[in-house]
DNA sequence: ATGGTTGCGTGGCAA
């Protein structure tokens, strides 16, 4: 079982490169974020073309999440319990007995600022919710743009990005909390190339100079880490015309 | 270099 995710930026502006990829890669699951569509938009029909079908929770400019899956996704959960929050960024389905959550984790702007705190709590909310959830399903994948990168060999210039967003102490914690539960940073589990990125700033050419963040990450309850076989960053779409400024990350199961 | 670029939507915000 092949499960992927991708923030694509806009999935109007993106879905030739989502449904070329999809072809290529074959996933059994993808996550999206920032699709940034209404669920009235979604393009069900290309994605059914394809040979998927799909779930997904949109709102108008920003944010909006959704899972494609060769098997019909079950359960579709978009709201959870103490996070009354009209901005689309989860998104539950069970897909072939696999629990997915995928996370659109607030970006936070600035440390220190309002939407900061709000990334904290945010996040803080979700672990919560997680924390049942992993009582609820043993095969559970918790997957998106996470927003944080985890560790400073995440970072192409941990001294430059020391305690700024994306890296700082309370979002790495907040991040450390869903490590606690028993969840996996699949990608770890691998002997992996230095410099591994998942995302880079569309300014300053910095995919050309490969300064980028690994922020979008794979998740895995213990059974799941047990059937993990591999994963990888694949960094092909980013190179293309007009691309997300984030690349699809792709995990293995042998279940 | 407090810049730079993209998307949405058509001004300015979010990332």
């Amino acid at each position: 079982m092949k499960i992927a995710t991708w923030n694509v930026n806009s999935l109007k502006v993106r879905l030739p490169h989502v449904l070329d990829w999809m072809a290529a890669n074959s996933p059994d699951v993808l996550a999206l974020q920032e699709t940034k569509l209404t669920d009235d938009a979604f393009p069900v029909e290309a994605i059914a073309e394809a040979g998927y079908r799909c779930v997904y929770s949109g709102q108008k400019t920003y944010n909006g999440v959704a899972v494609l899956a060769k098997s019909e996704p079950v359960d579709p959960l978009t709201d959870i319990e103490g996070l009354d929050d009209p901005q689309r960024r989860i998104l539950a389905a069970t897909v072939d007995g696999v629990r997915i959550i995928n996370l659109y984790v607030v970006n936070g702007s600035e440390v220190g600022s309002e939407k900061y705190a709000y990334k904290l709590a945010w996040m803080d909310k979700v672990t919560t919710w997680i924390a049942g959830e992993l009582k609820r399903h043993e095969r559970l994948v918790v997957l998106g743009d996470f927003n944080v990168a985890p560790e400073d060999q995440d970072v192409h210039d941990p001294e430059a990005w020391h305690e700024r967003i994306l890296c700082s102490t309370p979002e790495r914690e907040a991040l450390g909390k869903l490590f606690a539960l028993g969840l996996s940073d699949c990608f770890r589990k691998f002997e992996q190339p230095e410099q591994s990125f998942s995302w880079w700033d569309y300014r300053a050419a910095a995919f050309r100079r490969n300064m980028g963040l690994r922020i979008d990450l794979i998740l895995t309850s213990p059974p799941m880490t047990e059937a993990c076989t591999a994963c990888t960053i694949d960094v092909a779409p980013r190179r293309l015309e007009r691309p997300s400024d984030h690349a699809p990350v792709v995990a293995e199961f042998v279940l």
